[in-house]
DNA sequence: TAAATATGACGTAAATATACGTCTTATTTT
DNA sequence: AAAATAAGACGTATATTTACGTCATATTTA
């Protein structure tokens, strides 16, 4: 059982994925701090959130793994920055399935 | 630990759980179908999908708690349909996120 | 070179999500 | 009223996510 994901439509499974990267406040947060402060993550973030090292270092994985940042070695210190175009590519994926549901006009039963 | 969700700010709690209610291809299938038919769902929806009728009844009832289908009993049925207010808002909050990380034309670090 | 620092890898415990079978309750239909 | 049908409630097994400590590796500084 589980994993039963794989039988869905993989448009269905890409969505979901994207949703599931933004499914936790600390990665939101994180995204938050970036573009406001409008620059990259280069020291120990966990100061500025709730959780240890460890765990925001998870966190910043699975928003690399998604895409949605990316990560480049500058010596002894990785830095952390927002990927915009593919941000940009995950708003239009968005949108896309919330317009095309609000397009439907779908009426209530009742 | 766990639950450490509660230590963030109400609004990124907010949008991480509207991003969860979406992170399962089954609800967003059941989302998909409600508009593409324009209809509501009354009878047993799991001929439609590659899983149980408990476990659509499940989904069904996260997409509930999220408000984005509302379900009313038509004597010994059900009917759940789409809450076409609920997802515009909610269309809203998503592009907002997005829109503000794009707006911030944050600069990689390279 | 040795010590300090940074950070991912790895392991693990606990919480939560997924999936499904069975049971219960309520409404029809016969 | 009895049988059939519909669908949520409940329990449970398994998978995954979350959270964190420790260890390993690499780079810098002293």
């Amino acid at each position: 059982m589980y994993a039963k994901t794989e039988l869905f439509d993989t448009d269905l499974q890409t969505r979901a994925e994207l949703f599931k990267a933004l499914a936790h406040p600390a990665r939101l947060a994180i995204l938050k701090y970036l573009a406001e402060t409008r620059t990259c993550i280069t020291g120990d973030f966990s100061d500025e959130l709730p959780l240890s090292r460890t765990t925001v270092s998870q966190h910043l994985k699975e928003l690399k793994d998604a895409s949605l940042i990316v990560g480049t070695i500058e010596g002894v210190k990785t830095c952390y920055c927002l990927n915009l175009s593919k941000i940009k590519e995950f708003r239009s994926l968005s949108s896309e399935f919330f317009d095309n549901i609000i397009a439907s006009e779908a009426i209530c039963c009742k």
